[in-house]
Formats: structure tokens, sequence, C-alpha cells
DNA sequence: CCTCCACCGGAAAGCCGGGTCA
DNA sequence: TGACCCGGCTTTCCGGTGGAGG
């Protein structure tokens, strides 16, 4: 009987790591945020005219990812919109990514849609949409404040629309609409107009990295909703929270590393979360982000990663510039893509250095030349994986044994 | 001490897709 | 619409070089 049991059964009586492992996204707005009681108040003290039926600021917040920007406006944004209600204010705040919504159309469709208004996501003019994102603002006397998150990724193409909102209020006869921009990157209001960043900047504030201690809080309070009593060892928040601090003080980066390291002690199928899921956790976040970067990587540089792979696999803990381009080439000719020159491959070599998917040094052979020497810092099977997702080298995952002799011939030559 | 290998890496120019402006 | 420009990628050309072998 017992191995009739359903498998979800078995995985539910299994020992349970997390209460509620979402509290542990990026996504999750906690209901207070440690550390981040000055800029709240702050926030709150610009955004407070609203309730009393008068403009806020506009504001910028700067800071780099993950010192709680976001989450202190969603926070005080929601506190905003909940007052409002009970005192029968109209106020809202409306949030904007424009990582996704980067550009001026993009942003008035959304801010349309967003006020109920039916806007197609493509064929208007551009003052039409305006025209009725101002219209139906100003239908009533309320309050509107406009989060535009990433906002540097908006004004790389034009900073049309920020100049069109920061004026809207010239336009409005019953409402008023005030900005807030966030953004990671100090230096964006270089590619301002002067009289946007003097209308934008009306307030500015400054998120600073989080500490060891002030991370090592905020993985204190998550965790209690995230994890069962008594899973997490003593050292793990601690541990988590001196790693992040050294990389810039991100929380984001905090909390990812202990929901991984949750998540590996529950695959493990181990009671409780241990130094020891945090380190496999470090690591396993590492090679996360090496294989997205392989598979961002273009064609080229996919093949001559791919050669490197190929010479690893055969045996080959290192080998040269001379060498690997001959394995590219045939693999080039093999995929039907152009070779590029051996000076080229050479910059594609000190680019894959400098990502750490390889390790390179300069060395001389004397009678037998100055090269570098390379060697793979990566595992074989998983990036080897990761390039054959890509269709174009499809050719290459039955090529490989012939490849491999290709490979062995020039090289044996060679030594 | 000199040679000479096998490549390094700077400079400059060509090519190409995309965007701008009259 | 065509002339023009821009930036990224690539090629061409070439002077430079640490050290094993002679």
């Amino acid at each position: 009987m017992e191995n009739v049991r359903n498998i979800f059964e078995t995985m539910l009586t299994s020992p349970v790591i997390f209460r509620n492992r979402d509290v542990l996204r990026h996504s999750y707005t906690p209901e207070y945020l440690p550390h981040r009681k000055n800029e709240i108040e702050a926030l709150a003290s610009i955004l407070v005219p609203a309730l009393k039926g008068e403009t806020p600021s506009n504001a910028l917040i700067y800071g780099k990812t993950g010192t709680g920007k976001t989450a202190t406006v969603n926070f005080v944004g929601n506190q905003l919109e909940a007052i409002s209600r009970k005192m029968n204010v109209i106020c809202f705040v409306h949030y904007l990514n424009c990582e996704l919504i980067d550009t001026q159309y993009r942003v008035l469709a959304t801010l349309a849609k967003i006020l109920g208004k039916n806007v197609p996501m493509t064929g208007w003019p551009t003052d039409q949409v305006y025209e009725e994102v101002r219209k139906s603002i100003d239908e009533r006397n309320q309050s509107i404040i406009i989060v535009l998150d990433e906002i540097d990724k908006l004004v790389r193409k034009g900073d049309e629309v920020l100049y069109n909102l920061s004026r809207i209020n010239s336009e409005l006869n019953n409402a008023r609409v005030s900005i807030i921009g966030i953004s990671n990157d100090l230096k964006f209001k270089n590619f301002l107009d002067p009289r946007v960043i003097s209308s934008l900047s009306e307030e500015e504030l400054i998120f600073p990295p989080y500490n060891a201690e002030q991370l090592q809080d905020i993985l204190q309070q998550r965790a209690e909703l995230a994890f069962n009593d008594d899973v997490l060892d003593s050292e793990v928040i601690p541990f988590c929270a001196a790693l992040a601090a050294q990389e810039h003080g991100d929380a984001r980066k905090a909390l990812d590393l202990l929901r991984v390291s949750g998540e590996i002690a529950e695959k493990e199928n181990s009671e409780f979360v241990t130094l020891e899921h945090v380190r496999k956790a470090v690591k396993k976040i590492e090679m996360d982000h090496i294989l997205e970067a392989v598979r961002m990587l273009p064609t080229q540089n996919k093949i001559l990663l791919f050669g490197m792979v190929l010479l690893s696999e055969a045996g080959f803990k290192k080998f040269t510039t001379g060498e690997i381009f001959t394995v590219y080439k045939s693999l080039c000719k093999r995929v039907g893509v152009d070779v590029l020159t051996q000076r080229r491959i050479s910059d594609l070599i000190s680019e894959l250095d400098m990502m750490g998917i390889i390790n390179s040094i300069i060395i001389s052979k004397g009678r037998y030349g100055r090269t570098r020497e390379i060697k793979l810092d990566v595992p074989n099977d998983p990036v080897k994986e990761a390039l054959l997702e890509d269709y174009r080298l499809e050719a290459l995952a039955s090529a490989e044994k012939n490849i491999r002799n290709v490979a062995s011939l020039d090289i044996f030559e060679y030594t």
C-alpha cells in the first residue's frame, strides 16, 4: 500500500520549511518597513497636501537597488489612499513601472486605462491620448499621484512625457497631479531638459544602502512570516545579512538568498535550514546568473564558448587562443556562420573573461610564443545545456563527436 | 645574450542598421 | 524622400613582447 500513496500526499507530509514563501518575494510589501522611518516620514510630509486639497510637490527618489524605494512608496501610497477614504477626500496613487512602459505613448495609454478610459495600446495620436488623460483626471475634484518607477528608463527615449506631465497642472481646473520619480541612477538628470528637472525635482529623497544589522532586522521580520517556527538555524539570518551587506546592502539580494536557502533545504527534505544550505544558495544564485548571461550571449560568443566546453569535456583543462580558434572555425562551418578573425575572437575571449565565465592569463611559452592560457571557470554540463537551448546551435548537438576529433588532432599536432 | 615564436592589443577604417532632419 | 549621422561590430594593419632554445 505504501507505494501507491498519492505523490502529493507524500510531498505535503514531508517536513515543511515554509509557512508562506511569497513573503520573501520582491512583490511583497510588508506591513511595516524597518529602518525606513525617516524616508517614510519625509515622503508622507511631501504628500500630505493631497489630503487638504492642495497640490503636493513633485519628487525624485534615488537609491541603489534593494534599498526599499519601491516598497516605501507603495507603503506610503497605500496609507495615503486608506486615510483619504476615511476623510472622504478623493486621492489616488497610480504606480507605473517604466521598465515595461517605456515610451511616451505607453505611459499615457496606461494612465488612460487606469483612469477607466478605453484607449488602444497603439494607434491614436499621442496628443489625443494626452487629452483623454487630462480630461478624465479633471472630471472631478481629486488628487492623483503618479509614481514612475525606474524613471531613468523612460528618459532614455526622450523626456517629452515628463515635460507634458509636469505641466499638466496648469491645464487642470478641478484636479491636482503630482509625480514621484524613482531612479537608481543618480546621473539620469543629465539627459533631462532643465525645465523638466526643476519641476520634477522640487523635492529629492536619497535612500542609503542598508548595513548588515539593518538587513538582519529586515530578514528577521520576514522570516517570522515566511518560515515555520524554529526551522532556521540561528546563524542563517546573520550570515545572509552579512553576505548581502558586502554587496552594496541590497535587501532584495538578502531576501533572495534566504528564500533560495529555504528552497534548497526543502528539496533536500531537511527539517532545518542551515549554513550549508545558504552556501549552496550562494552558489546556485551565482550559477543562475551565469547561465542567464550565457543565454543572452550573441551567437558568435556562444559558438566560441561551445568550443571551449568541448575542449574542456575532451579533457583539456587549459588551452590557448590558437587552439580554441581552430575549434571555433570548424564549429562555425558546421553551423553555417561566418568565421570572425582571430583578432576579433581575441576580444571575445576577453569579454568572456570579464564576465567570469572563463579565466585567462597571458603567458609566454618562450620559443613557442606568447598567448593566453584559457580555462573554463564554470561546470561544463549546465553551460552546454544553456548553449544548446539556442536553436542556431542545433547542429552542434550531434556534431560533437566529429568536432572532438578535429580538436584533438589540431592540438596533438601542437604539443 | 640573441632569436624568434605566436600571439597581444592599439589605431583606424569599413560596414550596417537605425534614427534624424530638411 | 534622400542625405546624413551615429554607434556598435568587425576587419586590416602592424608594432610590441617574455622567455625557451640555441
